[in-house]
DNA sequence: AGTTTTGCTGTCATTCGTCG
DNA sequence: CGACGAATGACAGCAAAACT
């Protein structure tokens, strides 16, 4: 691009940005769309205002051979929201691409394997935040944004903030769960954060991608092959609290999100009665038997 | 259909023991 | 004391789900 046609690059892309945030987007989107935009216009290096319909469908033509459904997706739409929004032209986006339709469902640990994982856990700061996550049903980012304010023990219940979409709710707190929580922010005592990184991290939380790598570790000790994530931890807390006979309304409540599709697809029990959530939770990890690696 | 998150990997800078 | 490498964190990009 000429020093020109740069300018007017800077302009429509901090329209894109602006209208992004205009439009109340999160963080990630906003980043992916910007991509997306940034992109293209390296592709074709120009302006991403004056491409033809056929431009497009060249781009994502070499754009599916070089990359995943998954970002041409991404990239789809955040082209998509730039045309709506910063200039005029709607163009038939389904007409131009069409990612696949697929389904897949995710692997599980039964309640033993999970008892296996936690005491194969050597590291006392994952043990305990594995143990949490699996123990209220977090997503790894509502596990790491835990501060010692959340913790109301008198009440018995968490309060977990900025979930997806920005959401709070309100989690029962177990008994096992505060005193490994209270033993281990003993260990470290920071004013404000239950699961503070190490080092000069320490005022911001773990690192995720250790947090990943130690679960892969933990997985191969235990010789359990099956595809698990952090993620799967959270998937394991709704089956096993359907499995022992939690309502379905009750688990939304305790995922904060409307539609169990995902968890409610690999687990056979239609049943389903009445039960009080907050036995139910209890039973969930009174059912552990933990060796705290405490010291 | 569209939005938002997690998962995974690589890069780069910094820190921190420890070995010579 | 400095060199060295391992460990860690910040960050970015892409992939894959999860959720609305």
């Amino acid at each position: 691009m000429n020093i020109k046609q740069q300018a007017h690059f800077d302009s429509l892309y901090q329209q894109h940005l602006s209208n992004l945030t205009l439009q109340g987007k999160r963080p990630a989107t906003i980043d992916a769309y910007s991509r997306a935009l940034r992109r293209i216009s390296a592709y074709f290096d120009c302006p991403p205002d004056t491409l033809t319909t056929q431009d497009l469908k060249q781009y994502f033509e070499a754009l599916i051979k070089s990359h995943s459904w998954s970002t041409v997706k991404l990239d789809r739409n955040g082209l998509q929201f730039f045309y709506r929004y910063t200039i005029e032209k709607q163009w038939e986006w389904l007409n131009i691409v069409k990612p696949p339709q697929v389904k897949r469902l995710p692997d599980m640990l039964t309640p033993s394997q999970i008892n296996l994982l936690l005491n194969n856990t050597h590291q006392y700061r994952y043990q305990v935040f594995f143990f949490t996550l699996y123990s209220m049903g977090l997503r790894l980012g509502e596990g790491l944004g835990l501060t010692v304010h959340d913790i109301d023990s008198a009440g018995m219940q968490v309060h977990i903030r900025d979930g997806k979409g920005g959401k709070d709710r309100l989690i029962p707190l177990s008994t096992p769960l505060l005193n490994a929580l209270r033993n281990y922010w003993k260990t470290h005592r920071h004013p404000t954060l239950l699961f503070p990184g190490l080092g000069n991290g320490r005022n911001s939380p773990m690192d995720r991608g250790g947090i990943q790598k130690a679960l892969k570790q933990v997985l191969r000790d235990c010789r359990i092959h099956k595809h698990i994530s952090p993620h799967s931890l959270r998937h394991c807390f709704a089956t096993h609290l359907l499995e022992q006979g939690l309502d379905l309304r009750s688990l939304q409540h305790l995922l904060g999100h409307a539609s169990l599709n995902t968890t409610a697809r690999y687990t056979q029990l239609t049943p389903l009665k009445q039960k009080d959530t907050i036995v139910a939770l209890n039973l969930l990890s009174s059912k552990l038997e933990i060796d705290w690696r405490s010291k």
